[in-house]
DNA sequence: ATTTTTATTGAACAAGTGTATAATAAAATT
DNA sequence: AATTTTATTATACACTTGTTCAATAAAAAT
């Protein structure tokens, strides 16, 4: 495939910035593509050859936030079996440091009036490590599609109980929780 | 409280007519005020009276499908305590059924493109039961909103990964699935 | 039945949306 | 360095948005 146009990564840079600026003061529902573009000195249309709407921008961003998930957290713990909750060690899932570092993002990630789609980002990102994970070691015949799910989501629940407290508590707490959790299950 | 004035019920139920009606032609993010209230024949100044966007008129509607959730689905079956996975029948739950009952709205529910407010909704709904639920059974002294949150989320990304698959199992399967997803982390 | 209250309407407004077009300028190619 | 390709711009268009206002009509209160 041929790289993409000087110009084009330009003005997509530009418009982030602008996105990270405006976002200081004001939620992102509240950016119109026409302040968006003010800001950036971009033309309207220009924006509208890359992107249908401010949100879109934003998703943008966010995956880029969404490789750092993936690269430089949850990679090198991936030989860890997390579902083997026995030997789970609070720092084998590293998504909750992960939000920490983006609070600020993750703020807008989990407000109600954003598209699901930032959230359907992150659940994918989460869900399929886990998939992964129970094909490495998992030898239950129960559906792997659905056990992940369960339970990437279930860690999403967490980030989202945390989100609704503000993130009070510290990253390590919240892996200390989940682990108490899943041992809990155990304990029954 | 005095009782609302029947020219608004009148109007509000014209509106959620004309919404039914247009979102059998298209998805619910492509319908403008402007459509909805030339559908309804509703003055869109009237619109604007009681909603501030087409997204929230279908929260107003998803509101009522969530008291059926909570009335006719999860009540009756509120003593037996779902966390205590052995003694878990796999009707105790009967979110699977509800949402195979109201399938078309959480085709909406779910998509990527509508605002995270409908699984919020949603989300509540079923961490109040589950929380309510470990008020009265459980004595660990773990966090219990987390653990809620974490419980609750956990059943929602099942649904979620059902969405994904359209639906295709039935609720009585769903079920099944997650008895066996709860038992397997016993069995470990 | 008459009066009072208030929801709805129609009209008008500035601003934003989404799309299209030709002119320009910047990058890629030769 | 000259040429070709293409991203960006300025402008314009019909349409939607969100708000305000006085006029009207429907419901509630008397």
């Amino acid at each position: 495939m041929k790289k993409t146009d000087l110009r084009v990564i330009k003005t997509k840079e530009t418009l982030h910035e602008a996105l990270i600026h405006l976002l200081n003061g004001k939620p992102l529902t509240d950016i119109s593509v026409t302040e968006m573009c003010r800001e950036a000195r971009v033309n309207r249309g220009t924006f509208y050859l890359h992107y249908g709407k401010v949100e879109d921008l934003f998703e943008e961003y966010f995956k880029e936030i969404m490789t750092d998930l993936t690269d430089s957290y949850m990679e090198p713990y991936r030989h860890v079996h997390i579902l083997k909750t026995q030997q789970l060690d609070p720092s084998t899932i590293r998504i909750f440091h992960h939000i920490e570092k983006y609070k600020k993002f993750y703020r807008i990630v989990f407000s109600k009036s954003v598209p699901m789609s930032y959230y359907y980002l992150l659940f994918e990102q989460v869900n399929n490590l886990l998939n992964e994970d129970i094909r490495k070691y998992d030898l239950s015949s129960i559906d792997r599609d659905m056990m992940s799910a369960y339970q990437a989501n279930a860690i999403l629940g967490m980030a989202i109980e945390w989100h609704r407290k503000d993130f009070q508590q510290p990253a390590t707490e919240m892996n200390a929780l989940l682990v108490s959790i899943l041992n809990y299950h155990l304990q029954q």
